[in-house]
DNA sequence: CTGAAAGCGCTTACAG
DNA sequence: CTGAAAGCGCTTACAG
């Protein structure tokens, strides 16, 4: 261990320009010096050093992807589609958990590691606009997830609102005339639950239905204790939803196991619907219907983006806005 | 953006080597000084470029994680520990899905991104022991997970014999006569599979039970389409089990989904219990019986040993060993 | 097809 | 308390 360039250079008798001709595969080299300043290398279990490589030519194959949490299964799904899309063009992936935090998101936007990331996947759940917008650092950088459009900043997500009135609708023509949504958040956070209480809002709208404010459940972390726990209150109401929309797949599960607890059977008495497709949700018993971003699409388009800002060094070019596709899946839990 | 603090020392008046100091909080900088650096670096929106920092220093501050895939919550979960443990040391994580695929295994041990990675946590799922002593990298490594114990690694994990034995055990103890195993891998890999099959073959003889390989049912990747399968394959016996230890909870969930589909109650006719405890296993219907390992302590250890063997630049030292510890925890699954 | 030299941006002895 | 210089291990023009 330790050697370096100029070790191999010299035990094979060449120059340290040609070793590093060799080890980057470069094409005009002799086939015998080739093969000499191979066997230097095996020799002396040269390894090249990525640091030094990197600190040089001004990139390391790095990208940082921030997500609030890996224990969440939306975002670990995610994050092994970015990993595995990330690889596919040879760059690896560091990870920064941000807990969803504001102070942790900021911290974010002001620039990890410089130099040594060449590229940002941010997954923000409490930044707003205004805080993208006084983003100093330059490092190339691509939202992911479910954001508001208006941004300085690349984005892949998809179209939520759309996919919420549908979700909504979609129970309203299994014959829900109670229609709950569990999962809204406080104000100045949270675009994706605005969004998708937007679109609840509409699909209620299209079904011709009222909105009852009794009905419309907070959810901070979108976790499955927190559905649990919507989901025991809206059974204690006077007049209890016969289907619930929930915000993610989580919030779902939770309220179904609440369901379960209290003998309600589901989707005969309440039907039920999430949002993320995890997988867990298919093998649920009954099965979760929801709606299934296309995450692999998400990935890939988000890793494209960011490394063609990396190579292209960043013009101030405008903001570029990829929709992904979704789909509703229907299961067992909204059959009726 | 692109200054350096060759620009921070031309604008603030001092050298270099004061710059330094100030951006890494020496102390013998009189306060005036330090003050008309800082002031420099403001203007001058500087930021210490960590690649250079790490070329000079020996150290980049970044550790890798491999595992088999990120989309497994047990894989998720410890991640998320290991990032955030990481983190409280100074240290970001970069990661390395393998897929359990052997190449891609070898390809960690042969290590990744030399310089740049100052220790990497590993989870094999296809390497033995042999592949271990073979290694000729040099970059810290701490394996994780529950392997034999007789490698040349630090290495932190349960004891999964035990474990595993004390599973079976719970479901005999509750009536089960005919326990099944779900999970068993072919040969040369799986040595979690293998110590569990070993604990669930101690676990009969402790309960009187003989074994009968007809309920002995492979899983190569402990996914939860696995368990479905296996679990449709021992309802097909003619004598079909009353009890089914599967080896992790993704495999039990599949077993219980498949479970559901056919009418069987569970934990009446047959009970199950899993292994990892996974979040979602304490959410299904029934809520699922499982080992949980002390993932936090599996985090948090394997990190300080690897930080250790970082700051002691690595002494041929003996492998150090450690057992985190676990619980079982009897859910409805199998309370009969 | 190969070599000698400069330099990426920092930190680290060595002086003073 | 501060400065001038060397060097971490590469790659990149520039020559030949």
């Amino acid at each position: 261990m330790g050697s370096n360039l100029k070790d191999v250079a010299a035990l094979a008798g060449v120059s340290v320009k040609t070793v590093s001709n060799v080890v980057n595969g470069y094409v005009h080299v002799s086939a015998a010096t080739r093969e000499r300043v191979q066997r230097a290398i095996d020799e002396l279990g040269y390894r090249p050093n990525a640091t030094a490589r990197s600190l040089r030519s001004g990139r390391s194959g790095v990208l940082a992807l921030a997500v609030p949490e890996l224990g969440v299964p939306y975002f670990a799904e995610l994050a092994s589609l970015v990993v595995d899309a990330a690889a596919a063009h040879g760059y690896t992936v560091l990870i920064d958990q941000t807990a969803g935090a504001k102070d942790r998101e900021l911290v974010v936007l002001g620039g990890i590691r410089h130099h040594l990331v060449d590229g940002v996947l941010f997954s923000p759940l409490a930044l707003g606009v205004a805080d993208l917008r006084r983003r100093t650092d330059s490092t190339p950088m691509v939202l992911l997830g479910e954001r508001g459009l208006r941004g300085p900043t690349d984005h892949v997500g998809i179209d939520n609102i759309r996919a919420a009135r549908e979700a909504t609708r979609h129970l309203a023509e299994r014959g829900c005339r109670r229609i709950a949504a569990i999962g809204v958040q406080s104000v100045g956070t949270g675009a994706t639950a605005r969004q998708r209480y937007a679109g609840y809002r509409k699909g209620l709208d299209d079904a011709g239905l009222d909105l009852d404010p009794a009905l419309v459940l907070p959810a901070p972390r979108f976790h499955r204790a927190e559905g649990y726990a919507a989901m025991a209150s809206l059974l204690e109401l006077p007049d209890p939803p016969d289907g619930v929309f929930c915000f993610n797949d989580l919030l779902a599960l939770g309220a179904l196991r609440c369901l379960h607890t209290r003998g309600v059977p589901v989707p005969e008495q309440v039907a039920l619907i999430g949002f993320d497709d995890a997988e867990e949700s298919s093998y649920a018993t009954p099965s979760l219907s929801t709606i299934a971003p296309d995450k692999a699409a998400i990935a890939t388009t988000a890793v494209e983006l960011l490394l063609s800002r990396i190579r292209a060094g960043e013009p101030p070019e405008a903001p570029r806005r990829v929709t992904a596709g979704y789909t509703l899946i229907a299961r067992e839990s909204s059959a009726r």
